[in-house]
DNA sequence: ATGAGTGCAAACAGTTTGCACAACC
DNA sequence: GGTTGTGCAAACTGTTTGCACTCAT
């Protein structure tokens, strides 16, 4: 919709960043999303949209709109980073390490205590990201 | 010392792998520091004892001895990663985004939590790590 | 002696970059 | 119109792998 159009520009001319139609379809396809793309994923999925976008490009965007701090990156263990519009709650992230799904976990509280935490320590925390590798558990705890 | 070495032989042969020299010197390398170094940094040192270990072992071995549970793998954020030895308790890792420093925090309690969260999911936990980004705090806080 | 481990160099994956052209302000 | 962004291809970094040889068992 144009509101959604309008808003994105608006976001990045708030970043202080120029608005180009390649930055606008990345930003439009992870934030009409709830999994948590990597570069390769945007890059087909801007592409179904707009077909000239490049790799390089969907790069640079996502460098740009994390600096920024409109979109978090997410490095996971040996596989390439995915990434997700920032969110509002900060949250970590429990991978199936069978399947690779991504399952968001609310964190709130424990990352308050870590900043306590890391004061203590004479630090300021910039960002924190728990990784959690898990498998779904098949049977049932019986007897 | 010799008691050392046979240490490590034993503990190399108790998770089913030979005991070659370079795997020696690997381990030796891990146990005699408390930095977090990577695979080229464990390369330099394992040289400086055995002339002939290259980076292609280095890798190999770190992989085996990650399997068998002996170290640990700390994937970090836009560089390469870094290794420890399997830690008795667990803990997180702190990383000044200014010097690369790495500093320890323990975290049993909130690892124990998160693996209650992750039981009502219906998941077991494999493995979970924290990664702080943290800036040394120059200016007191003050008005 | 046989199979696992090694060194070397080449391959690989993900990401970054130099350059000429295009598009935003 | 000037500067910032883009596409392309080539470069780069960290890591893995094929092969012939060596060594632990």
């Amino acid at each position: 919709m144009t509101v959604e159009t309008t808003d994105f520009a608006k976001a990045l001319r708030e970043a202080g960043l120029r608005v180009t139609q390649q930055r606008m379809v990345v930003l439009s396809v992870l934030t009409g999303t709830s999994d948590h793309p990597n570069a390769d994923e945007l890059l087909t999925r801007a592409r179904a949209v707009d077909e000239t976008v490049s790799l390089a490009t969907v790069y640079r965007t996502l460098s740009a709109l994390e600096d920024a701090g409109l979109i978090r990156k997410l490095s996971l263990e040996n596989e390439p980073s995915r990434y997700e519009i920032a969110p509002a709650l900060d949250h970590d992230h429990l991978v199936d390490i069978d399947t690779g799904e991504v399952i968001e976990l609310p964190s709130e509280d424990v990352h308050r205590l870590r900043v306590e935490l890391a004061a203590r320590l004479g630090y300021e925390v910039i960002s924190q990201h728990t990784l959690i590798r898990a498998r779904k558990i098949t049977t049932p705890p019986q007897g």
